[in-house]
DNA sequence: ATGAAAGCGCTAACAG
DNA sequence: CTGTTAGCGCTTTCAT
């Protein structure tokens, strides 16, 4: 058995209870004796069970955060803003991970709900209704995801969507392929919906093609169909999606970004996988985790405050990287005319 | 307050206790009063909670994993491993990061440990005597770190670099360079361990370069020493690096691979984040992550066992894109003289 | 300012 | 087979 309460209050000779209001109210004890107390937790290394002190207080100190798919980058830097704020507010963090199942998501916050103060869903996949039943209690805050009464930290990419379509329109660009995830999320849709939006009023043509596999060899086929298509502007669902489009291109001997140009979406840090020829929409991931965090710490202070506040999304931002300018002799607002483009590879 | 065991008895009409045993030993009651308790405990969705189990019984039903950084795809991998093999044990799993700080692990790890049946430490930076100190009582399993006294489960990078040195020696390649990556991680030194053991006996001359960043970028900048250094065969710290790697030799107007060959580490999975001219050692990270909670479980099981006997490293594969195979008319086992490159760029 | 006692949700003897 | 009792480690009245 590990160290308890109990031979704290031995070693320092005073009673457990002194001991407990020593660690957590240190006004309401005696400085000489808090100071034994604080010696002897030291020298026997004592730990607090937080789980037994959750049993009487109802707060575990700790956070749930379950998300899709622990592989993907994106969420691992959704974890990273979600523990890193966990930690700054003194909780600790329980990970679950639903392999991208809605059954499986269900299971693990039912599960996770009796031992946790709070859940952060993020990408939840479950219908709104089952949303709030696997709640049960427990504060939610959705990442990812908008659901009517229910909490939710939400990322701009719509807006993304927008600078990146004005970024390829200035460039000359007349018609802008979309190239679709794998399938229709909450956060696909938003991107089609920021597409639609922007490009007519600049004068810009939107092709969505896809669904592609979110992956390098999906990159290499949409960027055929991205050619076919005529678009000489493209936006990748991710970055490895658009480094395979950016192979497939340079294959067919399709100078980038002086012919077409390619804007990704970055699941992670943009320096780090981007290339120099790519343009991207920074995603902020891990501000979304903090921020979901925050919230959730919000709501188990003040217990009867409106929990479904609208909030406004976090700003996306596209990343231009230098030699993603047009080209020296480029006519701005000239389309390239690349109707005519014939495939070469 | 949630749902309690002692609300489901109460709606079943028996004592607390039958209810744990209809739940926990469904063979010592009987049936029909079971059947009973199970439909009061569904109807009123109630969740046991672990943390009050674990009280009395000493068993969480939880375990802990530490990583160095939860936005590394590589630990992303691991912790994929790791939650599908606890989930599989019914266990849950609580996660913490260290933001690669030796400090915050031990920290981590204490405020863990009193909470967690057992712990899983990938890639620790702790020195070997406070990676004891720490473990305070619960077992402890290492991933990718080798410690006395400790179970650890490893990944068979020398071997892995092994069989690429004999691809590339296979190619025709004479001097292979080594791209290291930022610190001397003992994942590192095995690789160059590796290395030094099988480029003689192959009749390749091995050029160590760096460290340089795991980016895009370090391999930018890896090219061109390796270019300089006169390697025609490059392995490289990760995917990230030989992707800049490859974009950098194309950028001088080097074939690959005919004139250089390069091969990656994979940080997660190869066929998502390789390009078809680019061979990479696969790593068995999510592998890694399900053989230690295996190992921790097996702990759990038999106390007394013999907890750090000496495993066999998980295979690592090399795996060969097609077009990386040598050029049509290439002689096997002919250096392609390639020592006098001069740069183009 | 400190100790004693009760109890959080649950399981594990110990009676029946 | 099932109910009663005790107690896990901790906080929190309630006394003193």
């Amino acid at each position: 058995m590990a160290v308890t309460i109990h031979d704290v209050a031995h070693r320092a000779g005073v009673s457990v209870s002194t001991v407990s209001r020593a660690l957590a109210l240190p006004d309401l004890v005696r400085a000489s004796t808090r100071q034994r107390v604080l010696v002897a937790a030291a020298e026997l290394g004592y730990q607090p069970n937080r789980a037994a002190r959750g049993l009487v207080t109802g707060r575990t100190g700790t956070v749930g955060v379950v998300v899709p798919d622990v592989e993907n980058p994106f969420f691992g830097s959704v974890l990273k803003g979600v523990h890193g704020r966990a930690r700054e507010g003194g909780q600790v963090v329980f990970l679950a991970d639903t392999a991208e199942d809605a059954r499986v998501e269900a299971e693990v916050v039912a599960a996770m709900v009796r031992q946790v103060d709070g859940v952060v869903l993020c990408s939840p996949r479950l219908p709104d209704e089952e949303l709030h039943r696997a709640a049960g209690g427990v504060p939610v805050v959705l990442v990812n995801r908008a659901a009517p009464g229910l909490p939710g930290v939400l990322m701009d990419a719509a807006d993304g969507v927008r600078q990146a379509v004005e970024h390829l329109a200035a460039l000359g660009h007349r018609r802008v392929a979309h190239l679709t995830g794998p399938r229709a999320s909450w956060s696909s849709g938003e991107r089609l919906r920021g597409l639609r939006a922007a490009a007519p009023a600049l004068g810009v043509r939107a092709v969505e093609l896809g669904p592609f596999p979110p992956t390098f060899e999906g990159g290499l086929a949409a960027a055929d169909l991205a050619l076919a298509s005529g678009a000489t502007g493209v936006l990748a669902y991710n970055d490895l999606v658009a480094l395979g489009v950016l192979s497939r291109l340079a294959a067919r001997g399709v100078a980038v970004p002086a012919e077409v140009s390619v804007v990704g979406f970055d699941d992670t840090r943009a320096s780090a996988t981007s290339t120099p020829a790519l343009s991207t929409v920074r995603m902020p991931t891990r501000e979304a985790g903090r921020a979901a965090v925050e919230l959730l710490l919000d709501l188990l202070d003040r217990p009867g405050a409106s929990p479904a506040a609208v909030r406004a999304p976090l700003p996306t931002q596209l990343v231009v990287r230098a030699s993603t300018a047009p080209p020296p002799g480029a006519a701005p607002g000239a389309a390239p005319g690349l109707d005519v483009l014939e495939p070469t590879g």
